[in-house]
DNA sequence: AAGTGGTCTAGACCACTGT
DNA sequence: CAGTGGTCTAGACCACTTC
């Protein structure tokens, strides 16, 4: 899945010979490059990039400079080592979704999937606050998908989608299949690489469309999750907005 | 904020001269062992704990190891260092509970404070779904704290809390002055340090109490949050139902 | 066999903190 | 000033992957 051959790949570190010291430490430099390659869409999810040694000596720093930089950005998991392999470029986790504790309130179920049938698709000018979330004009044109998600054959939660319509020209079309997987269909036939998403969860009262989809009573609580997601080049590309059953979420952390 | 004189503390790093090899790496192994000494209580929230060099020589191994297993630990946020100091043991980090993320939805006003006043406290044999989520016999005597936390004079959230009467005894006699931070007057009284936490979110209709306590009409969708409250040795001694207004709280979230 | 990351060592020099 | 962690280097050896 590289984007360039391996020559190429290596010249992406050779622009600057010996990076200029301003305050910054070296393995500093060399992790600010690294991430401005990943966020420019220089390196995209997945590339192999260059062995520390070669990054050391293209860099003009010590290996152990370049493994510094290297692990740092492995423990903020922007790339994962494979030993005797290399070193590449995470894959955007969305197993860090809040999404993922829907329906694992129940029996402790890991892995349960959540099976998503379109309910409707078009193409139309957007209302002001979807066009304000998503940094665009006000009545742009967008694509609008809206996704019933079920476990077996209980619906569980309804998804709200909108995207430009520029970035995702004919989506809205019935012909093409969306997966349950939307992204990949998006990376595949519009080259679009999702980078990075933002999540906010709240809590509500269903209104009445929402309770009829997933068979509950309006005014029952819904848990309510705002999605806003990022190509290259922080360009927000998609605002989505998840209602789902509060009785079958539950989101679990540690402290510390 | 140290438990022991310096030698003292160093002499917890001198028990096994030289490391095993148990296919562990070395750095592990101190990682390990520091882990081991804060589980037990042995090093507290606070302390300090011997310098690198120190800490090399007494373990028998390279300063270098010991900076590597240090550097994993202060990634994992259970120490921290501080340059001219020393490296010191994490206090808990209650910034990060879900707790925080009350009535934040507003006008992105941070740090506001919610207030919490006492509203119940009675020691009784706790009832049975308490009793096995503390972890100790049904119907052992336990202290029930019962808040309503406010933001200027309008409630916002109530808690109910649950402690092992053995833990801390006394802490139902209406004398003690409760503060907003209860797990400091625990440390300071009863010399229990709380380690860890485990969160669990979900959201719910309010039921009659509640809604009554924090001024919404029964049925309205709030905010439930779960905590389990854990001291040395995993021994748990809190557990902690808060039921908040859920238009007053947002959760927000990174991907990755 | 060659190349990758993983471990471990040793030492130099710097920046910050306390006395 | 001495002691701390912070940076940077250099090299040896090991474990894993691929050819």
């Amino acid at each position: 899945m590289e984007t360039a051959p391996e020559a190429d790949r290596l010249n992406l570190f050779t622009s600057t010979p010996l990076e200029a010291i301003k305050g910054k430490p070296l393995y500093r430099v060399v992790e600010d490059h690294i991430r401005t390659l990943i966020n420019t869409g220089r390196l995209v999810p997945g590339d192999l990039i260059p062995s520390e040694s070669q990054l050391a000596k293209a860099l003009g720093v010590s290996p152990g400079t370049v493994k510094k930089a290297i692990t740092n950005l492995v423990w903020e998991r922007l790339l994962f080592r494979h030993q005797g392999k290399g070193t590449y470029v995470s894959r955007i986790d969305f197993e860090k979704s809040l999404f993922r504790f829907f329906s694992y309130g129940d029996a402790e179920g890991r892995s349960i999937r959540i099976q998503k049938t379109a309910t409707a698709r078009r193409r139309q000018p957007g209302p002001k606050d979807i066009c304000r979330r998503l940094g665009v004009a006000e009545g742009s044109e967008l694509v609008y998908i809206e996704r019933l998600g079920s476990i077996g054959d209980q619906p569980i939660l309804v998804e709200y989608s909108w995207w430009p319509a520029t970035v995702v020209p004919g989506l809205e079309n019935e012909n093409i299949h969306i997966p349950d997987f939307l992204y990949a269909l998006v990376l595949d036939q519009y080259g679009v690489p999702i980078l990075r998403a933002q999540e906010t969860l709240t809590a509500d009262a269903a209104d009445a469309k929402t309770a009829k989809m997933i068979g509950i009573a309006e005014g029952t609580p819904v848990v309510v999750l705002k999605r806003t997601t990022y190509t290259t080049g922080d360009r927000i590309v998609e605002v989505r907005t998840t209602k789902g059953r509060a009785d079958r979420f539950s989101y679990k952390t540690e402290i510390p």
